[in-house]
DNA sequence: ATTACTGTTAGTACCAAGTCATAAAATTGT
DNA sequence: ACAATTTTATGACTTGGTACTAACAGTAAT
């Protein structure tokens, strides 16, 4: 079966992301080409060796061709989600969370809270927190319920800002900035080069 | 400084454990011993060569069990403290406080281990975050070992500030300065620098 | 028909990071 | 002092490539 040129290279990039181990040699079989064709070919599509997609999968900025984050992964419940734009969750103080002589919530519990549902909003398999600035604005102490709310606003030199507010009833008990790095552009065109 | 065999070898074994992507040739110039010492070592010790290793670690994230997490008392140990100076801890990054699917430590457990040192650094019953300006410098992935070390600064309009630099092996995963609220003043007037 | 272009195959030289085997040199123990 | 251990050197071979050059077949264009 004669494949055309476009018909292989695109049979190829998917193969090659199902089975990222596989070595030239073997796509050559598999395809029934010569391995040159199958080198031009990862070179017309910038697809890198064998050893660096290993090295690539091995030291993450991988993190997969797969969904977004779990939401099981999230601290707190998440009760709204639009990626890319807003999300909501909830954390109810529970007696782990605090201090048990004040019965304050440790401030690492709220900045996890803000700190996931910001990596959740974020519409990518692969996002991780570059640099954050935050202030716990008010104690939050045992039984109440912290909302946290993000706001994605935009890139700086490719990192995505989020803001992400807590609140307890109406007061604001925590607010940060995150600098998120994601692995892949924002959606739309998924050209892009890997350049290391 | 002459190392004997073995205790080269137990360092050896450790540094692979460290920063599995590091070559023969490197570990040989770490060593001041040449390639072929390195080589015998690994082979009496049974390491397998680089590409084996990040293979490894590679395929090891495909086949994962996927887990919920929950952020319990998993702050730390701390090794070492001086109240209103500095303080140390470790935390063993273990397959709980990781993204199951790439093996990254989570930021809120590297910002929890740094803030709780910064609590547990301050001579006071409470002492609270009140604002913090944290950086994420490298990922830390599952099975490292981080060093947290904070160093008090000094104080700015009533609150402590706290210096928390995070380190696998000689690396800085993360760091942050942390504005601490406590109920006291300090007791000791004390103004150190940090070098770097 | 000649030319130009595309797609494919082939072959060479080279590289990194090893392996394996063998030998010589240096160090150490007694 | 001498043997044993440890370290270094050396060369040949392996894998899975890169980079480049050349050649050939088929198709399209002038």
């Amino acid at each position: 079966m004669k494949r055309t040129k476009a018909e292989r290279q695109r049979l190829l990039k998917e193969k090659i992301e199902e089975t990222p181990f596989i070595t030239d040699e073997q796509l050559a079989n598999f395809f029934a080409v010569s391995i040159q064709t199958i080198r031009l070919d990862r070179m017309e599509l910038s697809i890198p060796e064998l050893r660096e997609r290993i090295k690539y999968v091995a030291t993450n900025q991988w993190n997969e061709t797969v969904k977004a984050l779990p939401l099981e992964e999230v601290i707190g419940e998440v009760i709204d989600l639009e990626l890319d734009r807003r999300a909501i969750s909830i954390l109810d103080i529970h007696s782990d969370l605090v201090f048990s002589r004040n019965k304050i919530a440790r401030g690492h519990h709220l900045f996890a809270q803000a700190n996931s549902l910001a990596v959740a909003v974020i519409n990518d398999e692969l996002a991780l927190t570059a640099k954050a600035d935050i202030k716990f604005t008010r104690q939050v102490k045992e039984g109440e319920r912290v909302v946290a709310k993000a706001f994605v606003e935009g890139n700086q030199k490719g990192l995505t800002i989020v803001n992400v507010k807590s609140y307890v009833g109406n007061e604001k008990v925590f607010s940060g900035i995150f600098h998120m790095y994601r692995s892949n552009e924002e959606k739309g065109e998924d050209n892009h080069e890997i350049s290391n």
